[in-house]
RNA sequence: GGGCAGUUAGCUCAGUGGUAGAGCACCUGCCUUACACGCAGGGGGUCGCCGGUUCGAAUCCAGCACUGCCCA
């Protein structure tokens, strides 16, 4: 059978994928009494593109996924996506510009029309990258946060909890961004450390020659400031208190009141207190009834309020204050401070804190029951330690403010009477008012923050709030796996809605994924320039070897720096287990080729070799599952290479590869061989499936196989009458042999191809007996032409000596021995094998070691010791013996 | 300012009480009919620093330094 030598991955990726999708693999039955597992997908943004954060966490949902299903479990992984409020409207807004037109001429209805057909028209993108990535998502299910159903369940979720007071309506300080033109929560607002300056200024004192001195960041709110506060304790300003103090520029006059929470330290010990355009003095102008004067508009342009300056952006207006106050000596000093300023996390504009009118939830209620899911286990976190960020954030909560001025998303349904004023907020769209009855009602403008509708999705993607069978069937789900970053901003609150709403938590597990950051560690940005496009790496190494990299690097909850030497690395492993594949194929003899499951039963007489590699595959196979069991990725595809690599290639083939050619092809070896080389390899096919699913189904399709597809087929589980450990032991013998012939070769510049004697001395059966039956492996794996099995290594022979534990060797070479270069090598080893023995001595001789020490690992040092001992006795009598070959002539 | 994590071979990372591991890179020799994206052999680390606990510490505890992240 002819088969390229090269692994091709893009025309084999589309070949599988397609069918795949076609054979409807990937969705969930729903039925049977198979135990359900459910992950829901971590919507990425409707109209965004597939990057390297998405490829490792969907790679990882995806190896759960395939490990479960071909576990026989009955699987749903429920794809979907996320209209992404801002992002999306930005992106709309900015197509518009182009045109000349703004959302505003537009209109809301024809905006919003605009919206949809881009996301029909962009949409389908990330969908297809997902399933380019290999994503064995149930695509028949795919959901949109937007769709009806989810924003049924999110009206739904709004109207109880405003029903039940969770959801309020009310006039606050909130993160205004003036970039978006929306309020913010306070979790997309970025605070950055900022070189700024602390402006002191003195505030002069109604009918006195006196002032008061304050000091801020932000000098244009001063035409918005309503009060000075002094701490009550400050003998400093005393007198002062109940004056009134004159606001410069406008002329206010403003009172100077006492308050707790001002801190005499800071500045000056006076602060100007502006309300509408800072949180604590919000909170102060409440206790002390203070006036509220908002200054800026939703640009951040200055208000009518704000006097001569109104128009002017507030940096204009700062800059131009601030020279206006040096000139009328208010002004009289300014430092450098660093502070902490906010910024938006999708336009970065400085946000500006503005009292609006906003909708908030409650959060405390909620979040109490969310930390008891957690404390007592219900939700186990991988890593556990982010349960510490959990806490402390929950116990901490503030209310979340959930109002966007935006158009794109879930429109708040509430609605205000004109006539008298009443706030209806209802399932149904109401046509006049409950109160007063007239119909003259209008709607809040305002939609709903997008992880508003996220927070549902672990049960608005399954139906609810209608009760269906994949409802009752799939919630809560198995796990979910999503990177750390959103831990607030979605995991916190599915979990706090989950138990709301369902009445019992939204998932079992949390795996944390870390960041992908480049190859020195940074993080990916595209002002950088440093980010990868995981499509160029599919396109340049394959998808498998993009997904065995970001794998074997997820150690939980950890970033990791990703260097395109690794997938190349990955990429060489994919071509190691075709060619293997290659080479099984082409040692096939046409009736096996044909033969329905050959690998079925497991051959009789088997040799050592074979009995080796059946005890390591089922090892590998608990491994593998273990390590899945435990997210431990990097464990399982790290034991899947070493396997396959190093046990399967590199002993096991090259071990049978003499039985497989020729006339023995067809002896019992050779058909034994074939067997379990087909047997093996399809388990480690099964094995590797998950993090290679096309490379694997190619070759899996190529052999002789049983059933559709890789993907059905089921995945190995560790059996107890495959564990060998006295073969194990015995290859371990065997392969020490080999390796030390070999380097005995290589340090002798033995021809590689030259097939030399050996003499072996043993003292001990067990040896003797292991290596006498196993010659023929030792000569193909050594290149050998001779063994034989000597009492005593003639002290004058010219050879290339050497030892293992238990063994001593010698290839006898006609002239060629360089001694003094063998003594030195010999030396050096035992050398380092005094070193070593001296150490376990001292251990052995201490008695609080002897007394202490657990008896196993002082019995496991004795018998190092007697090991160590065996090659230093040996290695003394082989440099002796090598003294000898120096003054007696050689004996041929 | 508070909290968390990390610091192990040139690089990227596992290991978390019992004599240091992987991949890549490196050195030597090989195109040995599966594979040069390969084969064989090999070198390389006082496990950030300083104390403590222990028979024994890279591993546990305290402090320090540096790096990163989160919260304010």
């Amino acid at each position: 059978m002819e088969v390229p030598k090269r692994y091709d991955p893009s025309s084999v990726e589309r070949r599988w994928s397609g069918f795949w999708l076609q054979a409807g693999f990937f969705v969930a039955r729903g039925g049977g009494d198979s135990d359900p597992y459910c992950i829901v997908i971590p919507p990425p943004n409707v109209t965004g593109r597939l990057h390297i954060g998405h490829a490792l966490n969907v790679t990882l949902q995806d190896v759960l996924v395939r490990w479960r299903r071909m576990q026989g479990r009955d699987t749903l992984w429920l794809p979907g996506t996320d209209h992404a409020g801002i992002a999306t409207q930005m992106v709309v807004e900015r197509e518009l510009q182009k045109e000349g037109i703004s959302r505003h001429s537009l209109g809301r209805e024809a905006f919003l029309r605009r919206v949809w057909a881009w996301k029909e028209e962009h949409g389908g993108v990330i969908v297809e990258q997902l399933q380019r990535l290999g994503a064995s998502c149930d695509w028949s299910r795919l959901r949109f946060t937007l769709d009806e159903g989810l924003s049924e369940a999110v009206r739904e979720v709004f109207v109880r909890l405003y029903e039940e007071g969770l959801i309020y309506r009310d006039k606050a300080i909130v993160n205004w961004c003036p970039g978006c033109r929306t309020a913010l929560s306070d979790l997309e607002v970025v605070h950055r450390e900022t070189a700024g300056r602390l402006y002191h200024l003195n505030y002069p004192i109604k009918d006195s020659s006196r002032v008061i001195p304050v000091a801020t960041t932000r000098p244009e709110t001063l035409l918005g400031d309503t009060a000075v506060a002094v701490h009550p304790e400050d003998d400093r300003y005393k007198e002062l208190v109940a004056a009134k103090a004159v606001l410069p520029i406008l002329g206010r006059e403003i009172p100077i009141i006492t308050d707790e929470a001002v801190e005499t330290a800071f500045g000056t010990g006076a602060v100007k207190v502006t309300p509408a355009h800072d949180s604590n003095d919000f909170a102060m102008a409440r206790r002390h009834n203070l006036p509220a004067v908002v200054i800026m508009n939703e640009t951040a342009r200055m208000t009518a309020e704000a006097g001569p300056y109104a128009g002017m952006d507030r940096y204009a207006c700062r800059k131009q204050l601030v020279a206006d106050l040096t000139d009328s000596g208010v002004l009289v000093k300014t430092e450098e401070h660093a502070h902490a300023v906010g910024h938006c996390h999708r336009c970065d504009t400085v946000v500006e804190p503005t009292l609006s009118d906003q909708w908030f939830v409650r959060m405390e209620p909620l979040a109490r029951e969310a930390v008891k899911a957690v404390e007592d286990g219900r939700i186990r976190f991988v890593p556990e330690n982010r349960k510490n960020d959990y806490f402390e954030w929950m116990r901490n909560i503030h209310d979340w403010c959930i109002s966007r001025q935006l158009w794109w998303g879930h429109r708040i349904p509430a609605w205000t009477c004109n006539a008298c004023g009443y706030l209806a907020v209802s399932l149904e769209d109401p046509t006049t008012c409950p109160s007063c009855g007239e119909s003259n009602l209008v709607q809040d403008p305002d939609v709903l923050d997008t992880w508003f509708s996220s927070a549902l999705w672990p049960f608005s993607t399954l139906g609810w709030p209608r009760k269906t069978d994949d409802l009752e069937r799939y919630y809560p789900n198995s796990v979910l796996v999503t990177a750390y970053d959103i831990l607030f901003f979605w995991v916190a609150r599915m979990i706090m809605m989950g138990l709301k709403f369902m009445g019992g938590i939204p998932f079992h597990q949390v795996y944390f994924n870390g960041l992908v950051r480049d190859e020195k560690g940074r993080k990916m940005s595209k002002t950088r320039g440093n980010t990868v496009d995981p499509l160029d790496l599919m396109d340049r190494f394959g998808t498998d070897a993009l997904r065995f990299t970001l794998t074997s690097m997820a150690t939980p909850g950890a970033d990791m720096a990703l260097d395109l030497k690794r997938v190349e690395g990955y990429q060489a492993f994919g071509t190691k287990i075709w060619n293997a594949a290659r080479f099984v194929l082409m040692s096939l003899p046409e009736d096996l080729w044909g033969a329905e499951n050959p690998f079925r039963s497991t051959p009789d007489n088997l040799a050592l070799i074979d009995r080796w590699i059946l005890s390591r595959v089922n090892a590998v196979t608990r491994d593998v599952n273990q390590a899945l069991e435990e997210f431990r990725y990097d464990e399982a595809t790290s034991a899947l290479y070493q396997f396959f690599w190093h046990e399967l290639c590199d002993w096991y083939i090259e071990a049978v590869k003499p039985l497989l050619t020729g006339e023995r092809r067809d002896s019992v070896e050779g058909r034994r061989s074939q067997t379990m080389l087909l047997k093996v390899l399809d388990r480690a096919l099964r094995l590797l499936h998950p993090f290679m699913p096309f490379l694997t189904e190619e070759i899996w399709q190529l052999l002789p196989h049983q059933g559709k597809s890789l993907v059905l087929a089921p995945f190995p589980e560790w059996r107890a009458v495959e564990e060998d450990f006295e073969a194990e032991k015995e290859m371990a013998l065997l392969m020490s042999v080999v390796t030390k012939l070999r380097n005995l070769r290589v340090e002798n510049n033995i021809d590689p191809r030259r097939r030399v004697d050996v003499l072996l001395k043993t003292d001990g059966a067990g040896p003797q007996r292991i290596l006498q039956d196993q010659v023929s492996l030792l000569s193909t794996l050594a290149r050998l032409a001779t063994v034989r099995f000597v009492l005593e290594i003639p002290q004058g022979l010219a050879a290339a000596r050497g030892m293992v534990t238990g063994l001593e060797m010698a290839i006898p070479l006609a002239g060629a021995v360089d001694v003094g270069e063998e003594r030195r090598r010999l030396s050096n080893e035992l050398e380092k094998v005094e070193l070593q023995l001296a150490g376990l001595e001292s251990k052995l001789a201490s008695d609080a070691f002897v007394r202490r020490a657990p008896a196993e690992i002082v019995e496991k040092v004795r018998s190092s010791h007697r090991e160590l001992a065996d090659k230093k006795e040996r290695l003394s009598r082989i440099l002796s013996a090598l003294s000898l070959s120096e003054i007696s002539p050689r004996p041929e």
